[in-house]
RNA sequence: GGUGAUGUAGCUCAGCUGGUUAGAGCACAGGAUUCAUAAUCCUGGGGUCGAGGGUUCAAGUCCCUCUUUCACCA
């Protein structure tokens, strides 16, 4: 790996957080992790810069603004000032925290779109979409409402039910309205602009293979591939807030097109910065081209979460190859956040801001050491349990690492005035400083459970050499001052160890232990030195607390939200915002969806005998059914109750069937109807049975 | 529906290319200790490694079927 002697120039990101909404505990897995990745990069002494922005652009926020009645300058200059202070309440150390909404980010993008066009990546087409005559606005799917053209639920968005679990066109909606005006939309001609990726894919292909991408990550990618890359629409007409596409009027890029320049833009404003010299010293100006020409020795990394992998490993790097740019090292995507083992829920309080995190728990350092201690390479999701969350941070953190100071410090302060006078040969501090390779290699590969597990397991054997020294013995002992010394001056060796390698995580205690130990910031270079004879330390002074169970349950409390259920998104959902948004600002409208008599008779019932059935070869859920209804032949219906039915105990069974429902070509055949059943998450699918004497054929109304 | 992941002690998780009686931390029980207003040390109980087949001298680890949870795509 890394050798001190090697120092690297890399430049590291997370993905922009979208400025219409708080950062909460699902958003800060991701910026923790890149945190700690670039603090111990930093404490390897590379040349690392971390850069980050605000996503400002898009029809969500532009709306947003304008029901607040201000402009979307000033919603996102607010929203940056809020994410700004949530993310230094947390201890994240962006060089550069910036906005999409730049004059760099304008003229990137600009700049790229022209050398792209130049390419002959660029193509236009007319495609046709959904318009809003009242608001004159062409309105993204997630904009049109109406009702599901499957269980007729009122107010579904355009894309999908969140009833039935249907998706559908836009076009599908029965009695569609605009979400914006209530207006009925019509279609309506526009031209769009499109980036070829059709044209990228021997170049992705080859990229994907390079070793840039997760093992899972490639087998994602490889997915893509098969099903063929489609041109990407980076065009959107205005009324939209964004930037303008050169020689188009009335033509905005896609927020998603100058989301991710924004890496550039920020850090093109960093080099500015730089430049300056703010501080008065003399300072080697950063330079932009180096980090992103062609063929830069320098390195790019992305961190992201695994929901936006689409763009970070199609589109991003087809972009930077085709505009003469660098393409990225490697793109580190990571998994969800679950708390208690479920999906973030306003209703049980555990959607919680990065905020009130804060106001309730104050310290961030023990969230970043439980998000710590469940990272890992992967694209795994990870899970916030409360309850071990305080059981892991007040054993490991107060029990066992700090506790190594709490209990030798005393002595040394009394008894030998602050002074040390450590051993020349300690096993376990050998030990200890033998792991220092591992550790690394751990941090470097994003294994940090493995490096923390490592880390308790040193000292769990530091509190050993304690115990086994029993200090408070020697030290009513006549004649043991010297070894008491020792083994105190030892103990504290080791602590300022494992403070070493906890530092990346624990930024602002190791800190602090810096402070207490009388040393200088430590780098991992130091690991070799040691804390010599007649080294004074100062007075040991309360450095963390425990977590109290009642914290938590205020937290939750402080976050509990309506009596409804209202599921929340996926961490970081940045690929959906737009329907995010919306979701959040429209579930409380639900209504009963009433149909009519007519509605119902539209549904063709019929008493069924089940002639056959039988299990479907490579169908998870299926069974064939063949159904008589008193037609000349049985239909043919394929059925998803599997899990509850064994086809033998169904034949000869009458049951209940749609049987003008369209017949549809499924994987297995054409399915000619549908039987009815019962489930929801008490159990099921029970299917029907109508009472003797019914027989098949006959209608049900 | 398809694809990719995932399921190991009460909880949270390790278990590399298959190799002795399956591990850790927390929790629990017993003991020791009292320096730490912020405890530790020792010992112990506890697992059909999602289920069922198969390959092998040998499988948590490979193959097949079923199943759980999650995500993506349609």
């Amino acid at each position: 790996m890394a050798t001190p002697n090697s120092p690297r120039k890399i430049l590291v990101t997370s993905a922009l957080p979208y400025a219409n909404g708080s950062i909460h505990l699902g958003h800060l897995v991701e910026y923790i992790q890149t945190d700690i990745w670039v603090r111990f990069q930093k404490m390897q002494g590379h040349t690392v810069h971390y850069v980050c922005a605000d996503d400002t652009h898009g029809t969500p926020i532009m709306l947003r603004a304008e029901k607040e009645g201000i402009t979307p300058e000033t919603l996102i200059a607010n929203v940056h000032k809020e994410h700004s202070a949530d993310f230094s309440g947390f201890l994240i150390g962006f060089d550069n925290y910036y906005s999409t909404n730049a004059p760099e980010n304008k003229a990137l993008s600009q700049g790229i779109y022209n050398k792209l066009k130049a390419a002959g990546k660029i193509a236009t087409k007319t495609i046709e979409q959904f318009y809003d005559p009242v608001k004159n606005m062409f309105l993204p799917d997630r904009f049109i409402k109406g009702e599901c053209p499957k269980c007729h639920a009122k107010d579904q968005y355009g894309d999908s039910c969140e009833v039935c679990g249907a998706t559908y066109n836009p076009t599908e909606l029965i009695n569609a309205y605009s979400a914006v005006s209530g207006a009925a939309p019509v279609r309506k001609e526009t031209e769009h602009y499109f980036f070829k990726l059709s044209d990228c894919e021997d170049f992705l292909k080859a990229w994907t293979r390079s070793g840039t991408l997760q093992g899972e990550a490639a087998n994602k990618m490889g997915e893509w591939f098969e099903n063929g890359l489609n041109d990407w629409d980076i065009s959107r007409d205005a009324p939209y807030f964004g930037f303008e596409i050169p020689d188009a009027p009335g033509k905005y890029f896609y927020v998603w097109l100058d989301a991710p320049i924004g890496y550039m833009a920020s850090f093109k404003k960093l080099c500015a910065m730089s430049q300056q010299g703010a501080d008065g010293n003399q300072k080697v100006g950063l330079d932009f081209d180096e980090y992103w020409k062609q063929d830069s020795a320098t390195e790019l990394y992305h961190f992201i979460g695994k929901d936006i992998l689409y763009f970070h490993a199609l589109f991003w790097p087809a972009t930077l190859e085709f505009s003469g740019h660098r393409k990225p090292t490697q793109i580190f995507a990571h998994g969800f956040l679950t708390v208690n083992g479920e999906k973030m829920s306003k209703s049980r309080g555990t959607f919680i801001t990065a905020r009130s995190y804060l106001d309730h728990i104050k310290n961030p350092e023990y969230l970043r050491y439980y998000y710590a201690a469940k990272l890992n390479s992967t694209m795994e999701d990870i899970d916030l349990n409360l309850e071990d969350f305080v059981a892991r941070v007040n054993s490991d953190l107060v029990g066992k690492y700090i506790n190594i100071a709490s209990r030798t410090a005393g002595f040394i302060n009394k008894r030998f005035d602050g002074k040390l006078n450590p051993s020349a040969n300690n096993a376990v501090i050998a030990e200890i400083k033998a792991a220092a390779p591992l550790l690394a290699d751990s941090y470097a590969e994003r294994e940090y459970g493995k490096a923390l597990r490592e880390i308790m397991r040193l000292a769990d054997l530091a509190n050993g050499f304690v115990a086994d020294k029993a200090p408070w013995v020697l030290a009513k002992q006549e004649g043991q001052d010297a070894l008491l010394q020792e083994v105190c001056s030892d103990a504290l060796e080791m602590f300022r160890l494992l403070t070493l390698y906890l530092k990346p995580v624990l930024p602002k205690l190791a800190g602090e232990v810096e402070q207490f130990l009388n040393v200088a910031p430590l780098t991992w270079a130091v690991v070799d030195a040691s804390l010599s004879a007649q080294h004074s330390i100062n007075a040991y002074a309360h450095l963390i607390t425990r977590i109290e169970p009642k914290q938590i349950e205020a937290l939750t409390e402080a976050n509990k939200e309506s009596l409804q259920a209202t599921p929340v998104p996926p961490a970081h959902s940045e690929q959906r915002h737009a329907q995010h948004q919306q979701n959040e600002a429209n579930a409380s409208a639900e209504e009963p969806a009433y149909i009519s008599i007519e509605d119902f008779t539209k549904v063709d019932l019929r008493i069924a005998k089940i002639v056959n059935a039988e299990h479907v070869e490579g169908a998870e859920k299926l069974l064939k059914l063949s159904l008589d209804i008193g037609e000349e032949k049985p239909r043919q219906v394929f059925a998803g109750i599997k899990s509850a039915y064994d086809p033998a105990t169904l034949i000869g069974r009458l049951t209940v069937m749609v049987a003008n429902l369209a017949p549809r070509k499924m994987k297995f055949g054409m399915s000619e109807g549908m039987v009815l059943a019962a489930s929801d998450e008490r159990g099921g699918p029970y299917i029907l049975s109508p009472d003797n004497g019914a027989q098949p054929g006959m209608r049900v109304k």
